[in-house]
RNA sequence: GGCGGGUUGGCCGAGUGGCUUAGGCAAGGGCCUGCAAAGCCCUGUACGCGGGUUCGAUUCCCGCACCCGCCUCCA
């Protein structure tokens, strides 16, 4: 079976198949660093990086890039409101998308260019436009001339004249027309160019960056629905009025809405990615992302993260105690074949959940029945699967305290043996007063053939 | 107004023209345990409403209702 993947132009799955044999090149469409990033925005960095994932067990060399969008309007006005330069406003919270994706376990992307590193692309871009009669300056502006490209509108399935148009008409020629460069304005950062000083527009630097480093077409092109139009309509429509084929794939993922509402700075109901990891583990709120199909909307509440982090546990509880069982496996191995026939669904994560929870019930009752050799089967496949998700858990160790960590390694295991004397002379007032207390201060402790077993967490 | 998506059992969330109608969470019963925990087994018979096609529709078609997204910055 082979990958098949939905197009949002041609709005069907189609057989994916990359250009050139063993060489995927994906580029995503990464934040613009104006504050810190929400769930929405991990939603994105996760979904794109099971996908590189499944691609690279696929055996495709995956050239993954996501942009840095780090010059914008919000950016400077977010910027003079703290009182410091843009760049350093841009810098910092570039670190804190950084931290989220690394807390998340999404592999970092094979290339991250930034906005403002590509003013001459830009420039060569919009020339490109100009020379093909596409492009106008209007004012201290330069503007798209979108009844200049018929196919306008294909990517979104709009009719231009059904397009509404925006109020700020400016000098446009059309209301439609949208900007490729943006005349510089007092306190503003500006670039020279040839319509004089200014900065880019929003679509431009997609284009410019992704043929920079792909060329004039390339595999896959993704970001969130919400960017179909205008955002790559958009860049679909400068890029094939310059020439250039564009992307053969557009993947666009869903929503995440709170209380069936999508989330908005406006709204006032933004979760951000810092205060979630402040309650709940990075592993529960990876796995949550992952759970449902990439391309459906998905309503948020407490619950979402509390139920992901219960079925997360049954797949790190068995993990561990086969792991503790037969050592450590492999992450390389092959995975199941349901599990890859889901996958190569248009990335049936949901379905392949459900053979990942499958084989870690058949690894348990091979646990507790000594079947040691279908118990090494399943914790190998388990192992594959969870790497391919980005969800092993070995991935997420790290971070602690290590002093105390030291500490707690050597005081459970003392208290434990003291609940064990306890026991064997049939104390259990004393034994259960151990075991209560370690509950108390967030021990689990389980009972098991070969001795007690602990681990940190909480227990149904 | 234009374009697109959705409505599944207590909750989340897949999917399918019928056959053994995912999976998780929660609930009840059982096994195991000193008691627990973890694990395993069993139970619940769902597909917004109204038509149509069909031997048979939750699944296809038509209509309706409600919800959501995009059309303005947005993952």
């Amino acid at each position: 079976m082979t990958l098949r993947l939905y197009d949002t132009r041609r709005r069907v799955i189609e057989d994916f198949a990359p250009l050139n044999p063993g060489v995927v090149t994906m580029y995503v469409c990464g934040p613009t660093v104006q504050s810190a990033p929400h769930i929405g925005h991990v939603r994105s960095a996760v979904a794109f990086d099971v996908l590189r994932r499944w691609l690279t067990v696929c055996g495709y060399d995956v050239q993954h890039i996501r942009n840095v969008t780090d010059i914008d309007d919000k950016i400077i006005v977010n910027a003079q409101a703290q009182n410091v330069p843009w760049w350093a406003l841009a810098t910092s919270v570039t670190r804190l998308f950084h931290e989220a994706y690394a807390a998340l376990n999404c592999l970092p992307p094979t290339g991250e260019p930034r906005a403002t590193g590509h003013i001459g692309e830009m420039v060569a871009l919009i020339q490109r436009l100009f020379d093909g009669g596409h492009a106008y300056a209007a004012g201290t502006d330069v503007y798209f001339d979108v009844k200049s490209h018929p196919a306008y509108g294909e990517l979104s399935n709009q009719q231009l004249d059904d397009v509404q148009s925006s109020e700020d008409t400016g000098d446009k020629r059309d209301p439609r027309d949208f900007a490729l460069w943006k005349g510089t304005k007092p306190g503003e950062p500006s670039w020279e160019t040839p319509w004089g000083p200014g900065r880019p527009g929003w679509h431009i630097e997609c284009s410019a960056m992704v043929t920079r480093y792909f060329g004039p077409i390339f595999d896959i092109h993704g970001g969130g629905r919400d960017l179909v139009f205008p955002h790559h309509e958009n860049e679909l429509a400068q890029s094939c009025a310059a020439g250039d084929p564009f992307a053969r794939f557009w993947l666009h993922h869903g929503m995440i809405n709170i209380g069936g509402a999508k989330m908005s700075k406006s709204a006032g109901n933004s979760m951000f990615v810092p205060d979630l990891l402040a309650g709940y583990r990075p592993q529960a709120l990876r796995y949550s992302l992952v759970a449902p199909h990439y391309r459906s909307d998905s309503d948020w509440n407490d619950d979402v993260l509390d139920e992901a982090d219960a079925a997360y546990s049954r797949i790190e509880g068995f993990i561990t105690r086969a792991s503790a069982e037969y050592g450590e496996p492999a992450t390389d191995g092959p995975v199941p074949t349901a599990f890859a026939d889901a996958m190569n669904d248009d990335l049936g994560v949901p379905a392949g959940l459900g053979v990942l929870h499958d084989v870690v019930r058949r690894g348990n009752t091979a646990l507790a029945g000594g079947d040691e050799a279908a118990g090494r089967q399943a914790l190998a496949e388990v192992a594959a699967m969870t790497m391919t998700l980005g969800l092993w858990p070995g991935d997420f160790d790290g971070g602690n305290d290590s002093a105390l960590e030291k500490v707690v390694a050597e005081v459970v295991p003392a208290l434990l043996e003291a609940r064990q004397a306890a026991r064997e002379r049939k104390d259990y007032a004393e034994s259960d007063r151990i075991r209560d207390a370690l509950t108390a201060a967030g021990v689990v402790v389980e009972d098991t053939p070969q001795g007690p077993r602990w681990h940190v967490g909480t227990s149904g």
